[in-house]
DNA sequence: TGTATTCATGAATTAAGGTTCACGATGGCC
DNA sequence: GGCCATCGTGAACCTTAATTCATGAATACA
């Protein structure tokens, strides 16, 4: 039984080398070597024993996807669970994640923008669905408490997460140094442009925030 | 001479028979009857012939894209351009885009959001980088007549962007509920969201726009 | 009318990877 | 140690459309 579990220890790590192999990939060069073969190679197996534990390349990067996707929510969810008002968590929020985003910009490109597969696709749809409820949730609070303007929370919703995401990966995203004070400072740009679409009044520091990027 | 012309006219109607059948084909169902074979048999023509007018089949899919795309940057641009308050043009437009985009709500869904082979996908960006140009020159307007918060006229153009794209998507998934009253109420949703996060000032009729959305 | 050129045809070819599978190796169990 | 189940292997197989091209028809022009 002891031997056993080592064993199956060993299955779960050549599946994580699999998983890692596939995010790093695309990490390194985008959709273009989202390849079996590739992936395998560098996991150090043949191109077979991918299957032993995908379904399909679907299933295997739905996995990375899924694996990359749900930290960022969690991390996006604490925010949002914060003590303080709606409009400082929203703000918090897209911070947050834009800051990450930046850290790993090749892969946060690949999996919000970048062509590719549609199978693959529709798969990040989730991952936008997702991080879209947690903004809803906080449209909701703002909403209920005054702070924002009533408004659909599902649109409101959409339209920030679509601000964000869109500045972030889109043609005309900035390109700065990860962790620079210009790259701050473009997060900042963005989350309060993001935010104000809410506020029910103007925000006061908005102005010192687009002073900074500008 | 005169029999060339005619002749030459047929090629050009050949053309357009082929780019026609090519739109309708993915207004309908979207990018799965995108085939070329598909297409030819919609058009009235060879498979092969297909190939005597486009380079690829991603040649012939951003020409289909082009067509159709430069009708809708030509609205939004002339309402860039039009009189009146940047504020008002910005709402304008997005509500115009919005609102046409809806009108042919299969077709926009898969221009804008359809999962699609990365070929397609890139060429789709340059109809997005050619809209958020609009939204810029209009953002810089904004900003040089104080109607706008300072802030980077292409990051505030892609938020704005993006807002309003994103919150397209779900609207005209195909699986959404077709209904034109609430169409106009979420483009104006759209469209106040979208343009709230430039203005310097809160705009009062947003409250009223809101409501009736919700 | 003869001939060259262009255009149309659609079955055959190609291409590119995903996926399979027959076989060998390894580990667990008695 | 012998046997069974599981896992690893990677070359061969498939699949799916895009793309080509040999052939024939139509047209322009002399």
């Amino acid at each position: 039984m002891a031997i056993a579990a080592v064993r199956l220890n060993q299955l779960v790590e050549t599946k994580a080398r699999i998983l890692d192999a596939a995010r790093e990939a695309v990490a390194l060069s985008g959709w273009k070597d989202a390849q079996i073969a590739l992936i395998a190679a560098r996991a150090g197996v043949a191109t077979g024993s991918v299957y032993r534990y995908f379904d399909s390349k679907a299933d295997l990067y739905a996995q990375v996807l899924a694996l990359v996707s749900e930290r960022e929510v969690a991390v996006v969810a604490a925010i949002v669970e914060a003590e303080g008002s709606a409009s400082q968590c929203l703000v918090d929020a897209i911070y947050t994640f834009s800051v990450r985003a930046m850290r790993g910009r090749r892969l946060a490109y690949a999996l919000i923008a970048e062509p590719c597969e549609p199978e693959i696709d529709a798969a990040r749809l989730k991952y936008r669905a997702a991080l879209a409820d947690q903004i809803a949730r906080l449209v909701r609070r703002g909403i209920a408490n005054g702070e924002f303007v009533e408004i659909d929370a599902n649109v409101a919703a959409s339209c920030v997460t679509g601000a964000f995401m869109e500045a972030l990966v889109g043609p005309l995203a900035p390109e700065a140094a990860p962790d620079s004070d210009a790259a701050k400072a473009i997060a900042q740009s963005i989350a309060g442009l993001a935010a104000r679409m809410l506020f029910r009044h103007a925000a006061p520091e908005l102005t010192r925030i687009s002073r900074v990027s500008a």
